[in-house]
DNA sequence: CATACACCTTGACGCAACGTTAAGGTCAAG
DNA sequence: CTTGACCTTAACGTTGCGTCAAGGTGTATG
């Protein structure tokens, strides 16, 4: 069977325009052109294809995709791993933004405009603070803070007993990773102890536990530079090793 | 005090392409010109500009935001509610996209190769299928599919037993809660029938118990509206009923 | 065979929010 | 007067197509 851009556009769910430029980035390219100009698919096309928009719902971007497809000899899982890490990130993010506009919208409902100076008030003075500082540098450090207020927001319905208990332990699988890193082996009894804990920590903010969603965080704090930078200062690389260690932790469950 | 752009930029972390940016799309200002076409910003456009950042930073886009910022009459909290929902719609299809990547990176793991195939086969199956029909319409019943699909692979780690166990108390749960509602009074003995069922479905999931983590996560089940949802299906103002029993209930302890 | 009409082609601009050169003026210090 | 830091406008690049525009092709019908 052979198709023209339409009939196969039709198939498939997807506009000519899709087609012509899947043509033109080299993404999908026709069996062959007619004399005319035409393109002509095959049956190997549209198997391809059916490849290409599975990867896409996926929410892949058509580089990726035409790696996988591409080249057969290509890491097809590790991209998809790495890609699973990005959207977890993403959803961090969403969750970031979430709160803060229902902490805002909570915020003007209670007092309207005087709500409005309040809060600008305390966000020109951290500007005016990190104007006075020297620019830049401790930018990694604001990105920390960020990610603490982020914690803290969720726990906002946490007793202060329990916050305590929480950021002790947020601080003791610092630590335990800290050694950890030293023996190079995350299957070692520290590393498994520090993933142990990293669970631990994990339960008091998440309503239940799968090791799949745990190793998908840990691909997270690899991808996502905040993460990444927050482990990394307890020891350049920690953050992959941390995950390594995750990934067995969560295997030999 | 007047700023040039790139003191501006610095005072608030951003890029001088950015408020040159702004100034091209009539979002910010400069207060005026010098002679020689430097853009000079005063107090008031610092004041905006926070505000411009505030609401970026919540992630919305400019347009919107130049309509917050530049008109005191436009109703912004009613943007924000709108924003709100987007970002949960947002989410929503991110969880979607990252269920979807689990499933298909576990089938790769599972079965490699041969895999593909029938993943590819069902794909193109429907791809078929949909041809056939008339193009378009099903769509809501899909995504209703789907979603099922996400929340049984969000316990695809568990094993099976375990997983029809947790079933099972989740749904007794819910319908304890619906007759609980009823009774409107959070301390009836239902009420409390239920918070005790809720605190057996969190032994599957948490290492060990505490009444103030118990009710922080009630608290959560009220803030984060994906929770809210999953209880208020049961009855409308269900997630906070169910707040208010597990309060009694942790209280009584 | 002519004509209409559906279908095909290659450009090329538009979108969101800037990053990034490029080419060239301006300002304060030495 | 000369640096060198800082400013300007202009314009392309990014991602994945949607949307014209101008013009060639295929085929069914009068």
């Amino acid at each position: 069977m052979e198709y023209t851009v339409q009939k196969l556009g039709n198939l498939a769910g997807i506009s000519t325009r899709t087609l012509r430029y899947y043509d033109e980035i080299g993404l999908l390219k026709p069996a062959r052109k007619r004399s005319s100009g035409y393109r002509i698919y095959g049956q190997q096309e549209v198997d391809k294809l059916q490849q290409i928009l599975f990867y896409r719902e996926l929410g892949m971007d058509l580089e990726q995709i035409k790696n996988i497809v591409n080249d057969p000899s290509f890491d097809g899982p590790g991209a998809l791993k790495e890609h699973r890490g990005k959207l977890l990130a993403k959803r961090m993010q969403l969750d970031l933004l979430i709160t803060n506009v229902e902490k805002t919208i909570s915020a003007k409902e209670g007092k309207s405009v005087m709500a409005d100076k309040e809060k600008f008030h305390g966000f020109k003075q951290k500007l005016v603070d990190d104007n006075e500082r020297q620019y830049g540098e401790e930018i990694r450090g604001k990105y920390g803070d960020e990610v603490v207020d982020q914690s803290n927001a969720k726990m906002l319905h946490m007793s202060e007993e329990q916050y305590r208990e929480f950021t002790n332990l947020e601080q003791r699988v610092l630590d335990s990773l800290a050694d950890a890193v030293k023996t190079e082996d995350p299957s070692s009894d520290e590393a498994q102890r520090t993933a142990d804990l990293h669970r631990q920590w994990l339960g008091f903010t998440w309503p239940s536990y799968s090791g799949e969603a745990h190793m998908g965080l840990a691909e997270m704090y690899v991808a996502d530079e905040r993460f990444a930078v927050y482990y990394d200062k307890v020891h350049p690389g920690a953050a992959k090793f941390l995950r390594d260690a995750i990934t067995v932790y969560t295997e030999e469950k």
